[in-house]
RNA sequence: GCCGAAGUGGCGGAACUGGGAGACGCAGCGGACUCAAAAUCCGCCACCCGAUUCGGGUGUGAGGGUUCGACUCCCUCCUUCGGCACCA
């Protein structure tokens, strides 16, 4: 071991326990000037790599930054402890998912101390814990009062290998999200538990226009995922038994066009339409083959479109056309009423349909000036034009047509102005065992029955012999969890035998943190009410159409419950860039990667800290190396030995601006430039550049010869305030060596002097003709007129401007002179 | 296909509101120290042309435009990355 790394690993160690044992990171439980720094929890996996502690790092730079600053900073932690992992270990290696989990949780826990992040570990939150996670199931009766938890029979995600149902955000390109699975996903047809988060679409919607901070493109994201389409819903008639079936399309102005209809084979009525008819046997050998497609072949780019005719009719309300009504694949069940009407003169799909199937093709809007005849078009006519053959209609521009017509629709009771959402309802059973069991009882009797409060929580059993997935619930299994009785009739009854999504637990822990102890409550209003809303959030853009439109659903449900006050959860959200290793992403199952404890052994906390802030800006991925390691170990060298150089150096030394030499005037006015970059880049989420900002500095006092000037020494206590929040335990160390017996983040942030941040003189460029060609170097202040007649006595304008008439003269105040000549 | 973001030296990256392009760091080159090497320190370091300190030209994906002046604003195109993807 090197001298250097036995003296940091000293230092290290020694300011972790002193932090520890001083509680620095305690929460007050009055916070006067509140701020709530959030990371998003991990998954407990073991060992940690970099780009797991990436995230926290920064964290804990704003958890620094504004202690030092005074707030009564939230600084919590926690563990994301259900999921599959911990159980697939259980099933290869037969530990019990407890004993794994809260195994990994203490590695984990031990990395996080190693890299001196501070967190309040009064606040830690475990969610496979059952003083968690029975409040997830105080909320989904809460849910399921309020009409937000239902259970509905319908094909949902199957993950034939995880042998679970998955949400819609869990499903990545058709197949399951975990990297560690990513099996093909199937549909199957399953009763299954929901959340209603449909029902808060809109509203989930417009609140993206309150997150000024928000990352714009999460906010698109978002957008794009609940997916809002304005149109009209047009009752169709079903010839064979009179009902009544509206269809949901944004074009009304191509009803006239429309010469079939197509229902989705997982429709309901696609079941039972050919009922009766010479097409039934055909119709559900189509439906059944379809079905058993995983759905990511079904959704391929370029498939060709299958369909079968059902041997029925709708009649057109519009003109009382009979068209026949197919069963097709590219119709969703899951989006508008599962049938569509189809256009083939103006839907690509459904020409291309129409084409294979010699299905009419009836024009009914021109282009400007062109006459359109379907047995010559190629493709579908999408864009605007002049509509034809629509009755009444005909003439009208087709932009037009659409308002004329839906007002027509409206006014005879035929159809609905209808806005659609591509959001669905959040599937959220799991037929696992490793989560938390939902607290409904079923009885033959009575039906579906809540569990009553008091009778909270439904233990997970422990004493369960095979946690392999049979593709229903462990729990189903389990005599002495799933017989129970009837709360209602007090009969014989069953518990229900799934497990909750583990995205319920992580929709609400951030307002647990602000009360991590209640056994009253999930939290109680008044403490959430003063840390909310999270001043800061920190994680990964692969949540933004899962996690992070789960939790502000949450939020607006406890809102709405009179639980929450805020609307929206948090008001700066930041993503961070991954971090890979020689190209390739981090990754724990594949050893690949740079870990916690070997790095820090070597190389120390803060050299992994600073390397991390310092490569990038923090949004873009990484690319760790050794030579950004080699940088950033050369500036904590560098300030060790500045530091160790001038040991006799005092604290705050005192003098007056006015008796300064010119030198130490501009050591003073340099440093003032530098605090306001700290505080400007640190509050804009730019470490590279404020840590940048730093080593200019450092260079600066290395440049500075008069050691012994007060201002020097003053400059160098303010340099180990602005280093703390990003290499702590040198900052801390340094603080000490220099007379300091209190912690340095217990001592304010420095500030700046805005008049001192500029120098004496000023540099003004001169172009001529926009090319740089001089500079003039003036005090501050100097007029405009003697800048000017400075300017044409300088030899290079004259040389330039000699022989020519100088036409026009910008100056730009303080910044810059402009000539143009002809 | 639709939506979004981004293209700057050998590399990571910087540039406030349209005003000195390349901060800071890595790599490289030259020098000091050393018997030597490492470490450290000092200096150079966008490209091209000419020279000696210096001077001139070009340059932020490509082409055009606005402007005294464009990495920054506008138009067209190319490339890369990310999201959605038969959404009626």
């Amino acid at each position: 071991m090197t001298n250097n790394q036995a003296s940091f690993k000293q230092r290290e160690a020694k300011w972790q326990k002193f932090w520890e044992e001083k509680g620095i990171f305690k929460t007050n439980p009055n916070p006067k000037r509140k701020y709530y720094v959030l990371v998003m929890y991990p998954y407990p996996s073991g060992d940690l790599h970099m780009g797991h502690v990436k995230n926290y790092v920064i964290g804990d730079v704003i958890n620094r930054y504004r202690k030092m600053q005074g707030y009564d900073v939230l600084h919590p932690f926690g563990w994301d402890a259900f999921g599959l992992p911990a159980e697939n270990a259980a099933i290869a290696h037969g530990i019990h998912p407890e004993k794994w989990t809260k195994e990994n949780i203490e590695i984990s826990k031990r990395n996080l101390k190693l890299m001196g992040i501070g967190y309040d570990w009064d606040a830690e939150v475990t969610t496979c814990e059952p003083d968690y996670y029975r409040w997830n199931q105080w909320l989904f009766l809460k849910f399921y009062e309020r009409g937000l938890a239902y259970r509905k029979e319908a094909y949902v995600n199957w993950c034939p290998k995880c042998q679970t149902v998955l949400a819609n955000e869990q499903v990545v390109e058709g197949h399951c999200y975990r990297s560690a699975c990513a099996a093909p996903v199937e549909k199957k047809k399953l009763t299954q538990w929901f959340f209603k988060i449909t029902e808060y679409a809109q509203r989930l919607l417009d609140g993206l226009d309150k997150l000024p901070h928000w990352p714009e493109n999460v906010k698109t994201m978002q957008r794009n995922w609940i997916g809002r389409s304005e149109g009209v819903e047009v009752d169709f008639t079903l010839e064979h038994n009179g009902q009544k079936f509206p269809i949901f399309t944004t074009r009304p102005d191509t009803l006239y066009g429309v010469t079939f209809m197509a229902l989705a084979p997982d429709a309901p009525l696609a079941e039972t339409i050919a009922q009766g008819t010479k097409y039934e046997k055909e119709v559900s050998e189509f439906i059944t083959r379809i079905l058993k497609r995983p759905e990511i072949e079904r959704i391929a780019v370029g498939t060709e479109k299958e369909g079968v005719f059902t041997g029925r009719y709708a009649i057109n309300p519009v003109n009382g056309e009979r068209v026949p009504i197919y069963i097709a694949d590219f119709v969703l069940a899951s989006y508008g009423t599962g049938m569509i009407m189809a256009v083939p003169a103006h839907d690509q799909r459904d020409f291309e349909f129409a084409k294979k199937y010699n299905i009419p093709i009836k024009v009914v809007i021109n282009p400007p000036g062109e006459n359109l005849r379907p047995e010559t078009m190629t493709a579908a006519y999408v864009d605007e034009g002049i509509m034809v053959n629509s009755g009444q209609f005909n003439g009208l521009n087709n932009q037009e047509g659409i308002e004329k017509i839906t007002d027509y629709l409206v006014a005879k009771g035929i159809g609905r102005r209808t806005v659609n959402y591509r959001l669905k309802d959040w599937l959220i059973s799991r037929q696992r065992y490793w989560g938390t069991p939902i607290p409904m009882i079923h009885c033959e009797r009575c039906g579906i029955v809540p569990v009553p409060e008091k009778d909270l929580p439904v233990l997970l059993p422990k004493d369960v012999k095979d946690y392999t997935p049979k593709g229903k619930s462990v729990l189903a299994g389990v005599e002495s969890f799933i017989n129970t009785t009837c709360p209602n009739c007090g009969g014989k009854a069953k518990r229900d035998p799934d497990t909750m999504d583990t995205f319920v637990d992580s929709s609400w822990y951030f307002f647990r943190y602000c009360d991590p102890k209640n056994d009253k409550l999930p939290f109680d209003p008044k403490k959430v009410n003063q840390w909310l809303p999270v001043d800061e959030y920190i994680g990964g853009i692969e949540h933004a159409c899962g996690h992070l439109i789960f939790f502000r659903f949450f939020t607006k449900v406890l809102h709405d419950m009179g639980m929450v006050a805020v609307d929206e959860p948090c008001d700066y959200l930041w993503m961070i860039g991954m971090v890979k290793y020689k190209g390739a992403v981090m990754s724990s199952s594949k050893k690949h990667g740079v870990w916690v404890g070997p790095f820090v052994e070597e190389h120390g906390a803060d050299v992994a800290r600073l390397t991390m802030l310092f490569a990038t800006p923090p949004e873009k991925e990484m690319d760790w190396s050794d030579e950004l390691v080699t940088g950033v170990t050369r500036f904590i060298q560098r300030i060790n030995r500045l530091y160790e150089e001038n040991k006799n150096i005092i604290q705050n030394s005192e003098f007056e601006i006015q008796n300064l030499s010119e030198a130490e005037r501009r050591l003073y006015i340099r440093l003032n430039q530098t605090i306001k970059k700290v505080i400007t880049d640190t509050e804009a989420f730019q470490y590279n550049t404020a840590i940048a900002g730093l080593m200019e500095f450092l260079n600066d006092l290395y440049a500075f010869n008069d050691k012994k000037s007060q201002v020097f020494a003053f400059a160098l206590n303010r340099f180990v305030l602005l280093l703390a929040p990003f290499a702590p335990h040198l900052a801390e160390e340094l603080w000490h060596q220099i007379g300091n017996e209190k912690t340095i983040f217990l001592e304010p942030f420095p500030t700046y002097d805005e008049k001192a941040t500029s120098f004496a003189e000023m540099t003004i460029p001169i172009q001529i003709n926009g090319k740089l060609r001089s500079k003039l170097v003036v005090p501050v202040g100097t007029t405009e007129e003697t800048i000017k007649k400075l300017a044409f006595e300088d030899k290079k304008v004259i040389e330039y401007t000699q022989g020519k008439t100088v036409t026009r003269i910008i100056y730009i105040p303080n910044k810059l002179l402009s000539i143009v000549t002809n």
